[in-house]
DNA sequence: GTCTATAGATGGATAGAC
DNA sequence: GTCTATCCATCTATAGAC
């Protein structure tokens, strides 16, 4: 809501060309989020962003790097949500949150941007899109950059003391797995081979189902 | 190990062009399952089956039908691995097997196939694949060929006829998810958080952990 | 800074020789 | 049937006019 890339363009020429920035970023995630990285061209983003075609590599330098920006600017959103909700269940809790809390904390940010009415809502296809589909580039961030993921892992830990370390990390995979799942070919075939009774829009509901799934395996 | 297309290519002329369609099947399957679809070009299949350019398109028709057609394959096979697991499960204990047993007769078999010493390792990193990267014709038959299923979710149903139908779909999602993690970069990501500790190549105890989560998952 | 025109590279597909 | 040479479409990136 109050992203500044939201905004219209100002008057003032001198931000004329961070609106332009702005639409070129905005159209490329949400192309990207829908057809795939490989599917979509700097034609496509600029006649979407209805900017000249010159404007993705003035603005960010290339294509790749335009996809990197994006994947860093929503990526290091998402886990510093993540890791404020972690850190208001640690103090709720007194340093040691319940299971429950801590997949909330993993769980619920995504869930929230997944709102239909949330202009974040394309964000996370973009960024699970990112995990198979990305460039090397990201694909060594994803690989090394895993801090965020060690907070919820120690928390695990803390949680469950008596589980076995390997378990504990491997369980912690599973339950990352089941937020991948959430893409809308996922959601779509969900709905058809279920007849259509399966409502992803509900995400408080999605996000209960989750937790109750993902809960009752850490504990198991 | 019985597998027509790893046979060396046999003397007689009419099956040397069985061979060729046979390199380039395999070729084309591990570059694919290794650096994605998008990311290789007939050229590198060719080059890696040491063959001509145009045995593509001679034999297949076209790069995406070539595709479609390792697609289909491995897809049948692994589900009718699939099914005939279930059908087993089914026999053995009398036409309502217990939740456990439905849920290893998905797990294992796509498990099996990634042991470090199966020839099937990388199709099953293909197919995986093939639902993020497919193309549109392949996101087609994966949204609308939910058959196979339908005979998991209705033994799922049969085993628990007090749990309402909604979560049954639900609670089969979240298990198809964790399938889908068992990638190769998936793999790598853990085995760096958890410090090395995490050994995806013991299939059985993976295997093992696999039906420990979601069977409680799915009861909770 | 913006935009058009185009360079430069790559890839899928195919014609035609053998 | 196999293979080479080539066509043609498409894409990223950039030079240069305004």
């Amino acid at each position: 809501m109050t992203d500044p890339l939201l905004q219209d363009p100002p008057d003032e020429t001198d931000e004329a060309q961070v609106a332009t920035k702005a639409a070129v970023f905005n159209a490329a995630e949400r192309l990207f989020a829908l057809h795939g990285f490989q599917n979509v061209s700097v034609r496509d983003i600029t006649a979407e962003a209805r900017v000249n075609l010159a404007s993705v590599n003035y603005h960010f330098g290339s294509k790749d790097s335009l996809l990197f920006e994006i994947f860093r600017r929503r990526t290091s959103e998402l886990n510093r949500e993540r890791a404020r909700m972690l850190h208001e269940a640690a103090a709720e809790a007194g340093g040691k949150p319940p299971v429950r809390e801590i997949l909330k904390a993993y769980f619920a940010p995504p869930l929230r941007w997944a709102s239909p009415d949330n202009d974040r809502r394309i964000s996370v296809q973009f960024i699970i899109r990112a995990r198979s589909e990305g460039t090397a580039e990201m694909r060594e961030v994803l690989r090394n950059d895993v801090s965020h993921l060690a907070r919820f892992a120690d928390a695990l830990t803390a949680a469950r003391p008596e589980l076995p370390k390997e378990d504990v990390y491997w369980r912690l995979h599973f339950i990352l797995g089941m937020v991948h799942q959430n893409r809308f070919a996922e959601f779509d075939r969900l709905h058809h081979l279920s007849g259509g009774i399966t409502r992803e829009q509900d995400v408080e509901g999605l996000l209960s189902r989750m937790l109750d799934f993902a809960e009752a395996g850490f504990l198991a």
